[in-house]
DNA sequence: GATGAATGAGTGTTCATTCAT
DNA sequence: AATGAATGAACACTCATTCAT
């Protein structure tokens, strides 16, 4: 809860670097756990054993210190390996592992997600780098599907809007916090061989 | 902007149910446009052409005005009737008739959403509020599934996840701001006919 | 709690009159329990089951309230009776008794004599009440001591600061919440025969 | 009025002291003069030439100062030094000197007294503090008379119950502004050798 | 007489931010 | 780099009082 960095060898340069990233961290947990009017500079400070000044000296604001937090946090870096690599096994199999890793990292990290949905309303900032993630994992699906109907394992479609529509499937289920409630298979199910019945 | 009542007609419980619901009105449309940390109760009092304290005497709190708005608002009673009746022709018809006017609605309403989303962290109720509009329609749409089902239109499925499914794609969508963006259709056919091709 | 006044058949001027009482009585209970500051002028009207606005009919502010409530309540005139006529008896058994009535009359109406020596301070016409209540009753038993000192039972003393000091006791006492803990007989006897030994 | 305190030489710990005491005393004399309702915290803040929030820096609430003043003010220690050690001489002259020193310090107080009246309806805090200050003195008088009794100066009487009596007397007395009227000593000179004639 | 809608100055308190040390 | 004292503009909310009906 408290630090003194007073003795440190480090230098200059790594202290005011790890100094950086404790406030992050902290003011990230803070954020998530109570929202951002839930928490105050001083909160943050005193968690992170500085006073109350000192903040001001890493960003220049609180608002500033939020969009470092929702940048830092980036979501995009740490969901992307989830669809890398894992593409060996067949169309549905490959599908469901990537909707069940991205899962995962939602329902870990609902605190976050809600944060930034929260703070979107206020900072364009922020709704940007929502809106970016959103699509460049959309992107990321789409070129998936892309392959598999190039392999014949998919039917033709509008790949970006089906994939943006799973990926939001997703993330709207784990913004509600009932654990283990959130099961997308049946959905993806459907969606693989369609509800329509074959002849 | 401003209004006097003194000289109306109108009886004292007209007057006062006017009134009421005039805070109602100016309040949601401020909460809907700057949220709720960003109007103050003096905002609404100034833009209702009222005095400060006059809010007092028709609502509680602030926090209790938000409820009143969302509960006012009242999402499932204009919601359900788009699911209801419309249920001549083929299953997928009616499905995207349905749809489309869920979406026209959210389109419509798509600061209200935010607002809900956003106050949804802070006041239980309205989260209780969220949760149960979205369960009754997904119960709707899921009991359309299964007339569907029975009449050997659909394929026997979880009706209630893909519902639920449904309904999350459409709210997701809608509370980007991206004006015509939003186009469930690509996801819904795939979703009817399934992305796996028919032999 | 409520009351309607439309078809009493009572005159106009005693309507006027039992509505100023009822207030009266209705401030006077509340301002006892809970203090002056403690009170508001719709507490005092809600209880009295009228409107908030009847009560500027009858009394032109809650000040003057207030000091209506001290008026009305005229401790001097009830607590007299206890000093007259009571006089046979030897003086320290007519002393005992007179001083009970007083502790006792303190004891019930131990919350208005907060509400009094609150209100002293702020209210100049109260401190005065307050300040006439007590000189007159030391007037009273002062002359009570007089005419002991001239029937020789009591030695002459400054009758006034002694009468004084014996009601002070008293109001100071009762004050206290303590039940039954005030005790000033011990006090009395010491006064009546002295602690310095008599040879 | 007001007060620059940033280029004194003092350290940080001996100016926050130097603050909180400052803030103390301005808060004590304004309450005392206008009583706890009667004094804003900005009243205090301007008084004391900071702004509105410094208040808040130092003390968590208006209800903390007012406690800490009544705290700060300790009469217990103050009252019980002239208690001690002047116990030479006769009982009534020690006794009349004892009462005198209570009485000047009353005298010169008079205001705080006021306060902590007042504010002992609202406050437990202060009523206890009131409360301990009058029990203590009352065992410090009582056992004063004890030691006379033991000497065979005074007469065995009920020394905790006509120690408080006397107390009493003496804080009702000074809480009326009337100056030099209050006038114990023939009280005293009464209770010493009883009103009722040594044969 | 009686109502209660309406007022608006004021209340204690909060908090992001600044800056002398 | 680090402190924490200091700022001051808000903020939600209260309440004695007025007045049209």
């Amino acid at each position: 809860m408290s630090s003194d960095l007073s003795h440190m060898g480090a230098s200059r340069g790594r202290q005011r670097e790890f100094r950086r990233e404790q406030l992050l961290e902290v003011a990230a947990r803070l954020f998530a756990q109570r929202g951002l009017e839930g928490t105050t500079t001083k909160d943050i400070a005193r968690e992170a054993g500085v006073s109350a000044g000192l903040l001001y000296h890493y960003y220049p604001s609180k608002e500033d210190l939020l969009v470092a937090v929702v940048s830092h946090f980036d979501a995009l870096s740490r969901l992307r390996p989830l669809l890398d690599g894992h593409l060996e096994g067949s169309a549905s199999e490959v599908l469901m592992r990537m909707l069940r890793g991205i899962s995962t990292f939602m329902e870990e990290h609902r605190d976050v997600m809600w944060l930034c949905m929260r703070a979107a309303g206020r900072f364009p900032t922020v709704a940007q780098a929502l809106r970016q993630t959103r699509e460049q994992m959309t992107e990321l699906l789409a070129s998936f599907f892309q392959g598999r109907i190039d392999r014949g394992e998919f039917m033709p479609h509008d790949t970006v809007r089906v994939a943006r529509g799973l990926y939001n499937v997703l993330a709207m289920e784990h913004l509600e916090k009932a654990p283990g409630r959130s099961d997308v298979e049946p959905m993806v199910e459907a969606l693989l061989y369609g509800l329509v019945p074959r002849t």
